[in-house]
DNA sequence: CGTACTCAGTTCAAAAGTTGAACTGGACCC
DNA sequence: GGGTCCAGTTCAACTTTTGAACTGAGTACG
């Protein structure tokens, strides 16, 4: 994806992971897939060829690690960092928008209570949620 | 967007807004702007022939609606239906994760206590934040 | 030993999507 | 009557994606 001159976030984010097909190979590797075959039958539809690019394209924005697990035949699997497990949120937002507003039968729950969750703005500050209705984009000067 | 036999929620809200410059347009439609030449000079470097697709493909999911405010010469603004409003948290995951690990200056922030917020996975039943490790993706009947 | 099959990709031509630049056609401005 | 703004459209060049076939090393079966 072209480098655009961008300080906004969104659009920082997808160049790095909008492109078509990066999101669901991200959503796999969250549910734990980690070789090419494995990613290759779970999204569904990808060309082998994408996967190749999109998994390297990863690599290269540190969201994955690729890892050799034999060397005759040469053969890795790709584990998503810190930074790529973060990710999560992003997935997770798209999840829960989908399930209100498309068709689907997957859901997101917290497997502790069950419960189905959603994504949500949050204040860590005060420790509470926030309302959609007050939260706004604003420029802050960074060092 | 291809049609995929999907019943992923993440895929399914990929296939209406996941394509290239698509999300983009929907931050600065949650941002306030209606006009095409509004949305032309905020969404940096989006040709109009691509705005007018997207604002087109949009309409059609349901995701705006575009209301014309001038008959003679035909002029329109595009407001986010409901359904459109609901990607703000989608825009706030990609945003939440690009101010962490992407280049930006822009932040999200709740407006009534003035601190920058973030993304998060919530339970609606228990009111409570679920953390990270404990949110899985299951497949879940549904009527 | 020979054949089949798996895994992790690569190759390549055709199709689809994107870009950039120019153009349209009203309305308003002076 | 010339210039500008708005909301787009047109089109050729370019880039990306798709789909199908192929590779090459290793394993498994008989």
């Amino acid at each position: 994806m072209i480098q655009r001159s961008v300080r906004c976030p969104v659009a920082a984010t997808l160049d790095l992971v909008g492109d078509r097909w990066t999101l669901l190979v991200v959503r796999d590797l969250l549910r734990g897939r980690r070789r090419f075959s494995e990613l290759r039958t779970s999204v569904e539809g990808i060309p082998p060829a994408v996967l190749s690019d999109r998994l390297k394209a990863l690599e290269a924005a540190g969201v994955v690690v690729r890892r050799p697990y034999s060397d005759h035949p040469p053969r890795s699997e790709y584990v998503l960092t810190r930074k790529g497990h973060r990710l999560g949120v992003v997935v997770g937002a798209l999840a829960t928008w989908g399930e209100e507003f498309a068709e689907s039968d997957l859901a997101l729950v917290d497997q502790e209570c069950g419960h189905g969750v959603s994504v949500v703005y949050h204040c860590p500050k005060c420790e509470r949620p926030a309302p959609r209705s007050r939260v706004r984009m604003v420029g802050a000067a960074r060092p």
